[in-house]
DNA sequence: CGTTAGCTTGAAATCTGTCAATGATTGTGG
DNA sequence: CCACAATCATTGACAGATTTCAAGCTAACG
């Protein structure tokens, strides 16, 4: 089945947007949901380059776009998985692990942050959302597999695909993405660091989906033209992004 | 820091060597351990290329490798992830969600299984358990993005040594690996599966690592002749497969 | 002893990276 | 508002790593 038709956001939500990704892990009553929002969150602004410290607290991305990246020895940096609004930044809190990996901002953007303390006694309160936060951490484990068959057995042009097909699931499950339209706000060079390729592979691979009528950008504004086709490619299906429980 | 230097196997250790991955987390007392040994564990032997259903149970490698792996729409199989003997195959027990990896044995191997019931009782009783689980899926998240450095971001022969480091590190932690030597029972094919090489050229790369003196193998027995040198090329340092909280 | 899976080798093709140069765009300070 | 710098996008030529194909070889095993 193709992502543009499946609709697995049916579910009215209670609470804010920003939580629209553990609710649709269908764990949580909407009592749940409201001692989420009952938490002492602040909101905190990080500037293009910026970096997201999530040691103390639960970190929710409202805005922007931010990457989990590790720096190699030689120095170069090399994005491990994307975070758009609505995910969680960071798992240390369930896990109890620090990561070797950093969260930095590709765009200006903004996050919600709880603290740490109080998270933890909810979840003994309730563990639903305890549940819910592993459902999620699931569901990125799954994300990030993804990535590992992309970079290891897709060609550029059918990771790039593989790459705007999900990118394109994930906006619009929370409405950052409407009738295949979405702002693409990282540079060419980000985009390669993170699908492993060099910046003018990039550039080259995106000007031949253009030469096949399968995008066009205006700006930083992307639009999918043939979604079908550009999954068909890329062998994109949604099953992995969701709580196929 | 050289691995071979690095010693993180120095508390003794109560039960049996199956849950020295758990109890190396440090979060689990003696008694925890004896809960856990205590569960209504069964062996079941599976044959090479067989799978294994993780289901109902918390599945533990007991001895053997193992593989998670997925098939691919043109049927090509990928190897996503290796599980040692110590690790626990799946983690569905946790995130309460089904992979869309299967497991499959590469060598004949045995697998300790506790009923998930009688796991998830033991975790509410003893939250450490949990606890230590988590730690483990943390560690092992890190081995599969420390992978996905590795096919994006290391040539055929850096990915080769790297693969070679940590298994020699994972297999010395359970005592299956000795001055560098331990079995590597696997195909070139199945290597290449897992590092995104072809079978052949897996082949040429191990030739390489021979030629420069790296490596001996007599058999299925591989010997790391310069571990120093391989940890040089791969970049390897095995932070990421310790528990650094 | 034949069969089969796995290993090895060579040659050619292909994909992707690197280098280097040129445009395009954006933001900034005068 | 303009000149300027800086970052990003684009293009071409070339090099290199890896894959694919095809063929032998080896060793294990019934």
């Amino acid at each position: 089945m193709l992502a543009s038709n499946v609709k697995p956001f049916e579910t009215p939500m209670p609470g804010p947007v920003i939580f629209k990704r553990l609710w649709e892990t269908g764990l949580l009553k909407n009592n749940e949901v409201a001692a989420l929002a009952g938490l002492s969150w602040t909101r905190q602004n990080v500037p293009a380059d910026g970096s997201i410290d999530s040691r103390r607290d639960l970190c929710l991305l409202s805005s922007g776009m931010v990457f989990r990246q590790r720096t190699m020895e030689d120095g170069v940096r090399r994005l491990m998985s994307m975070v758009v609004p609505g995910d969680i930044c960071c798992y240390a809190i369930v896990t109890g692990h620090m990561t070797l990996s950093t969260l930095c901002a590709v765009t200006p953007c903004t996050v919600m942050r709880a603290p740490m303390e109080e998270v933890i006694t909810l979840c003994e309160h309730y563990p639903n959302i305890l549940a819910a936060l592993l459902a999620n951490l699931s569901i990125d484990t799954a994300v990030t597999e993804e990535l590992l068959l992309s970079i290891g057995h897709r060609t550029a042009l059918e990771r790039m695909a593989h790459f705007l097909c999900e990118l394109e699931f994930r906006l619009r499950r929370v409405r950052l993405a409407d009738h295949a339209q979405f702002l693409l706000n990282m540079t060419q060079a980000d985009m390669g660091a993170y699908l492993a390729l060099s910046a003018v592979h990039v550039n080259r691979t995106l000007q031949e989906l253009r030469r096949r009528g399968l995008v066009r950008t205006v700006g930083a504004r992307i639009n999918l033209l043939d979604q079908a086709e550009l999954q068909r490619i890329a062998g994109f299906s949604p099953a992995y992004l969701t709580d196929a429980r």
